[in-house]
RNA sequence: GGCCCCAUCGUCUAGCGGUCAGGACAUCGGCCUCUCACGCCGGUAACGCGAGUUCGAUUCUCGCUGGGGUCACCA
């Protein structure tokens, strides 16, 4: 799609500053973590700067516990920020309830100067005034007209509890070029005297947002699309200001398979859940990314690809929607181009969980992994699939009834005596030797296979026989067929 | 309802006036095979509608329809 776009993705601009600014108010939402990315990748790609702020001007809604939620997700997806808690910078403090001050500061200055007053409006005043609109039958958007914009006495208590609220303009048009959206133009009739400050000194997200992003010296403001009703009364804002309006890039939002707005109902909504499932923060970053931006027909991408060839000219302007079946897909990708080694280390705390503890250099657990790879998605299901090389077999109840019965007692055995004098006990020569015994003895593999491993790992699903049997050693294997064989032979024969 | 955004297979998308409309996930066949996977081969499947502009529109313009967002002392 062509679109005259905005001129933040100029390789002219200096210096690129960028921020993600979440609101802790619970898990860290995946569309959040999508626009943290994609800030992220462009700050790297530019050598920028990337701030973390935290936005926690809603009281009610906002909790420390949160605060920790989003830093561990973002120190889990590896979206290392440059300045914001914990590690400081010259723009602080990056938590907005400790900024007051300087949006006290701000506020007055925009009273001094006529383009804010104090409004002592009463909530109750607001709610007649809507209900008044609303029966009034008009076709237009309800906008709080407040009295004390153009009052000119004082209160009759100036301490009274009241707001700051901005003088908007009712004439003229807003506009930007939007990075993604491309050329966007606002009537100012449309605007109302939005509020800057609470009475108790907390900022609302506007005046919050704009303060904090021209005190930090932001150069391009990335969010949701939901934010571009606010784009307009925040560059009002920086005009009166007088400071440089940042470019916007607005991109299209995360929606449910059903096309609703993507909450827990839909799926796994916090990023840190993808974590508890086993998957990698890349491919959680890759799906991401690649939902609602493209590069061609390339669908895998490393951190560092992603960091070379992100651009806001190729997030697309459609909203995406959650397809969890794409990204297991990717997500395995992703697995599968790790090395045995980070395999093995990274399933780790997974088989912690299902109570095997092993180290990481394990050598049985390395010898398995070429073989689950394949076989495995997330990292849970790497712990499920080596789970019998580490505990005694624990029998699937139907693969038991239907292998380990009389018939398959003797060829049990048979095969036990078949590979006990193989050596070196690896998958080659027992292949080798089992399949001229097969030859010799006109049996097929087929009846021999699943009872043996089920006999070996319990399940009637697993990787190869004799890959099975390498990795397990002989002592097991021969173990673990004559037990299944006695207990095959001990089975009652199936009522046919 | 006002304002804003959006519109290619079921989903994510490529396409930037002339293509058999390409890829990926999913799905359906087949191959491989000791099971399950992986892998490989192949199939089904899309330009919302109507006007323009043009020799020619998926592509440009307008309208319609449809979807989404937003109308807070939330962010």
């Amino acid at each position: 799609m062509t679109r005259s776009r905005g001129a933040g993705s100029s390789p002219a601009m200096s210096e690129v500053r960028v921020r993600f600014a979440p609101s802790p108010t619970g898990y860290l939402h995946i569309g959040g973590v999508r626009t943290a990315l994609y800030s992220w990748l462009w700050a790297r790609q530019h050598g920028g700067t990337f701030i973390l702020r935290i936005e926690d001007t809603d009281r009610e809604r906002s909790t420390e516990e949160s605060i920790q939620i989003v830093l561990e997700s973002m120190r889990w997806l590896g979206l290392d920020w440059d300045e914001g808690p914990e590690v400081g910078g010259d723009h602080g403090p990056y938590v907005q309830s400790e900024r007051l001050d300087i949006y006290a500061d701000y506020a007055e200055r925009l009273i001094a100067s006529g383009h804010a007053y104090r409004c002592y409006a009463t909530k109750e005043e607001i709610a007649a005034a809507r209900e008044a609109h609303q029966k009034s039958g008009t076709k237009d958007g309800f906008r709080f007209e407040s009295p004390w914009r153009d009052r000119t006495d004082e209160p009759d208590d100036p301490s009274a509890r009241h707001v700051i609220r901005f003088r908007a303009p009712h004439e003229g048009t807003t506009s930007w070029v939007d990075e993604v959206k491309g050329k966007i133009d606002i009537l100012n009739s449309t605007q109302q005297d939005f509020i800057l400050l609470r009475p108790d000194g907390m900022p609302l997200y506007n005046f919050g947002c704009v303060v904090d992003d021209l005190t930090m010296g932001v150069t391009v403001v990335a969010r949701g699309d939901d934010h571009m009703i606010n784009t307009a009364p925040q560059i009002l804002l920086y005009e009166t200001l007088g400071t440089p309006v940042p470019a916007f890039a607005h991109m299209p939002m995360v929606l449910a398979p059903n096309g609703e707005k993507l909450s827990k109902r839909h799926a796994a909504v916090g990023v840190l859940e993808y974590r508890d499932m086993g998957y990698l923060p890349d491919a959680v970053l890759n799906y991401l990314a690649r939902l609602g931006w493209s590069h061609g027909d390339q669908e895998i991408f490393t951190r560092q690809e992603l960091i070379e060839k992100f651009g806001w000219n190729r997030v697309g302007s459609t909203a995406g929607r959650y397809d969890a079946k794409k990204f297991l897909h990717v997500q395995a990708e992703h697995l599968r181009m790790l090395s045995d080694e980070a395999i093995a280390r990274l399933s780790v705390p997974f088989l912690a969980k299902n109570g095997i503890e092993v180290e990481a250099d394990d050598p049985v657990l390395l010898k398995t992994i070429p073989y689950v790879r394949p076989r495995a998605e997330t990292f849970v299901d790497v712990a499920e699939a080596v789970d019998y090389f580490f505990r005694e077999v624990e029998f699937d109840a139907k693969g038991k009834r239907k292998f380990l019965v009389p018939d398959s007692a003797q060829t049990l055995l048979r095969l036990a005596d078949v590979v006990e004098p193989v050596e070196p006990f690896t998958k080659g020569p027992l292949d080798a030797t089992v399949k001229a015994w097969l030859e010799e003895s006109e049996l097929p593999m087929k009846v021999v296979a699943q009872p043996a491993r089920v006999a070996m790992t319990g399940r009637t699903r697993s990787p190869g026989l004799f890959e099975v049997m390498e990795v397990l050693g002989k002592e097991k294997t021969l173990m673990r067929l004559r037990a299944a064989a006695e207990i095959a032979a001990a089975a009652e024969t199936p009522s046919a």
